[in-house]
DNA sequence: ACCCATTTTTAGGCATACCTAAATATTACT
DNA sequence: AGTAATATTTAGGTATGCCTAAAAATGGGT
């Protein structure tokens, strides 16, 4: 199976099985808006590759390595959510393309994406330039950034090196 | 045929169309390392949606439908790139994630991209906090941001609204 | 405990994007 | 121009992730 698919399917497993033991065909199905004969096959092979207990007619629960892999993915998904947020987008889109890009970047850009968030949330301000942005984004309008500020930028810039 | 197939295939015909007149099954088969005969099927079906011109035994041209797609295809996927490294990612990496990404961005969030490198290339310098990030993303280790930077922004974040 | 409705699985099919092996076209050389 | 080497296509095959239709298992109501 592909790594996209594996980590959706787990992920979806993962959400559904709160609240309840297991976790049917026809939950994943309805979810996806696919037909549960899809999910079963789905099922017999994330089974086959240790990613949950699948047993016939009883649905499927996740094994560690499943469960390590929804979290992880989940992780990845609400971090580039959470990123995209940021920079202007709006929730939809954000989520819709964070569980796009949750399947594809590398470790190393996930672990700079997750700084970016980092730095920006515990910021005591939204940062100047990324409220700009998001204005631009919004109306289309850059407007200049005041001169006074980049002078106070470029006095740290420097000092720091 | 899948728009990230289409996009990937057109894009690299309009690479290897410089400084010849036609595509040749082989130049995309070396390039992408696959079987030369995959990519007749490839080119059939590319000829038949009206990205190129293809004839049996003589390779392939784009059309201007193909023209458009490749453009624009690697228009997103430059951008991406220098998003990217502009996060401090680096170049090999930033190359293969943008690779992705290209197809499955939405034209919002492409948008917003877009703008946010087109502020952070329009200002004098590389802005405080980005700086920061890169080191961060680098060393590993957070430096604080200075007082006197947090309220110069502060007061620019407020006067502004 | 039995029957009927619902859920789930099985079996067989389809499109995509790849493969290999064999056939055929092109080209380059003498 | 004929032939050998190379390039390209055809034919047939594979895995993936979906489908439908039909068979089989489950479970709730009386």
């Amino acid at each position: 199976m592909r790594k996209k698919t594996i980590e959706d399917y787990v992920e979806l497993v993962y959400d559904l099985q709160k609240g309840k033991k297991r976790v049917h065909t026809n939950d994943i199905a309805s979810a996806l808006k696919i037909n549960p004969a899809s999910v079963t096959e789905i099922f017999q092979k994330l089974n086959e590759e240790g990613y949950v207990n699948y047993e016939k007619y009883s649905g499927a629960t996740l094994t560690e390595k499943g469960k390590k892999v929804a979290k992880a993915t989940k992780k990845r998904h609400d971090i580039l959510t959470e990123f995209l947020l940021l920079l202007g987008v709006d929730k939809k889109t954000a989520e819709e393309d964070a569980c796009e890009m949750e399947h594809i970047l590398q470790p190393s850009t996930m672990d700079t994406v997750i700084k970016f968030v980092e730095i920006v949330k515990h910021c005591q301000i939204t940062p100047y330039w990324l409220e700009r942005l998001k204005r631009y984004v919004k109306t289309g309008k850059l407007s200049k950034c005041p001169p006074e500020l980049v002078d106070a930028c470029l006095k740290h810039a420097t000092t720091s090196k």
